[in-house]
DNA sequence: GCCAACGTTGGC
DNA sequence: GCCAACGTTGGC
């Protein structure tokens, strides 16, 4: 089992907009990013954690939960040219982008703030809080996430 | 809106 | 293969 953090922007895709939707479950589609593709394409597995990260938000944080409910697949977005992701380097018959699909899990009592989790030093080895992180899908440790869990299911 | 950090592109 | 220029991310 591996653990993750996904960023979005809530303007986006939020939370609730993955709650919304039929099954609570979604593509997560338009990852441009060489070194997150391959997380998506290699090492994502089914069931997986997910935490939920707001980026460009205010405040900033993780919002919640989801899990892995399909393993990487073709980001078949990347062919559509009416798509904000279009990308005319993928090609059929060799595809750049891969996505996995996920389903939401819960919906945190507050938001754990980027703030609050640069507070704690259990959490200081996560690559959200170093410096020059820019990547929206990277692993975590399954104590990273059953920290942040913890703090966001306290009232 | 600014800008630091990083990734990608393309000329050589 | 180097590296300058450019584009993007994302916190503030």
């Amino acid at each position: 089992m591996n653990y993750w953090l996904f960023k979005s922007e809530p303007e986006v895709f939020s939370i609730d907009d993955l709650k919304n939707c039929k099954n609570e479950t979604s593509t997560w589609e338009g990852i441009r990013n060489y070194q997150a593709r391959n997380f998506l394409r290699d090492t994502a597995k089914l069931n997986d954690k997910v935490l939920f990260y707001y980026s460009s938000a205010i405040p900033t944080g993780v919002v919640g939960t989801a899990k892995i409910i399909k393993e990487g697949y073709i980001d078949h977005f990347a062919f559509d040219k009416k798509s904000e992701y279009y990308d005319e380097k993928s090609k059929l018959d060799k595809p750049q982008w891969y996505m996995v699909d996920i389903q939401f899990e819960s919906k945190f009592q507050k938001i754990i703030t980027l703030e609050e989790i640069k507070s704690y030093k259990e959490l200081a080895n996560m690559r959200l809080v170093q410096k020059g992180n820019r990547l929206s899908v990277f692993p975590i440790t399954k104590s990273e996430y059953d920290f942040i869990l913890k703090l966001g299911s306290k009232k």
